[in-house]
DNA sequence: TTAAGTGTTGCTCT
DNA sequence: AAGAGCAACACTTA
């Protein structure tokens, strides 16, 4: 589930459980997750430095190594970041483990294989390379740019929001959340948008995010704890409108399918 | 058994 | 050139 949201409470969980300790060992248990990253160059970064940062960038998860590069970590679609306490029972699926020293453990999982895990000797270069855009919830997430970005793209808009080199970290389900708060009808054309819709989406971009950091994103019964106002638990085939009950519509795009109502989106 | 799925990339065609 | 559409990646679940 691994969108901006996600990855935050990601960050999190590193922060807790692996800031300021050392890593004792690393294993890699599946060297594809690595792409053309040696396994053996890959632990000798980290074997035996220290976690002194974790940040976030759109999806990505960039942890820093005292006195060198940063380790790399993309979700892809099945990522997930758990910790563990008994060296005895890593969770299934895990592709690459940091043991700290104190017992404490760190499983990047990956069910699907379709996600990253690397190293970079500079975050802003890796950022750079990635070609992202302004993350969501950045600073540097203005109106201005986005009303740029958004005018100068005649896709839909939600593959606009969707484009990780306009805004960075939005993936199809946060897409699909924030164009319902928005009442924005998916298939419109960004650069036909009103200046109060885009002015209301730039708000709302921020304003789902974090709410849904906020709520604990991907953590268990998520989305019960959501506001009545979420589209994401009705997100599902005969889902229902929140607000007016219609029956949700599909849309496939990009091989995505997305959903919104048709009576409150236009 | 078949298809679909929360991401990204790279290709083709227009 | 921008954008649409599609396959590929890999694996589970409905």
């Amino acid at each position: 589930v691994p969108e901006l949201p996600d990855v935050e409470v990601f960050r999190r969980v590193l922060q807790r459980r692996g800031l300021g300790r050392a890593i004792a060992h690393v294993a890699v248990t599946d060297r594809r997750i690595l792409g053309k990253l040696s396994t053996r160059e890959f632990s000798r970064r980290l074997t035996g430095k220290k976690l002194v940062r974790a940040r976030r960038y759109g999806k990505h998860l960039l942890a820093k190594i005292d006195g060198d590069g940063w380790l790399t970590l993309h979700f892809g679609l099945t990522g997930a970041l758990q910790p563990y306490k008994d060296p005895q029972k890593p969770p299934p699926y895990y592709r690459v483990r940091l043991d700290f020293s104190k017992g404490e453990h760190l499983a990047y999982i990956n069910r699907r294989m379709i996600g990253r895990v690397g190293w970079t000797d500079d975050a802003e270069k890796f950022i750079a390379a990635e070609n992202l855009g302004p993350d969501a919830l950045g600073r540097r997430f203005t109106f201005a740019d986005f009303k740029k970005a958004m005018t100068g793209h005649r896709r839909d808009v939600k593959s606009v929001l969707m484009d990780q080199a306009v805004v960075a970290g939005i993936g199809n389900i946060y897409a699909d959340e924030i164009l319902f708060q928005a009442r924005i009808d998916p298939r419109a054309r960004s650069n036909g948008l009103a200046p109060a819709q885009l002015r209301r989406l730039h708000r709302t971009i921020t304003k789902v995010l974090k709410t849904a950091v906020a709520r604990g994103a991907g953590s268990e019964n998520f989305a019960e704890h959501l506001p009545k106002s979420f589209l994401l638990p009705a997100r599902k085939k005969g889902g229902r409108c929140p607000r007016c009950a219609a029956a949700l519509k599909t849309l496939k795009s990009g091989g995505h399918t997305g959903y919104f109502c048709p009576r409150c989106q236009g």
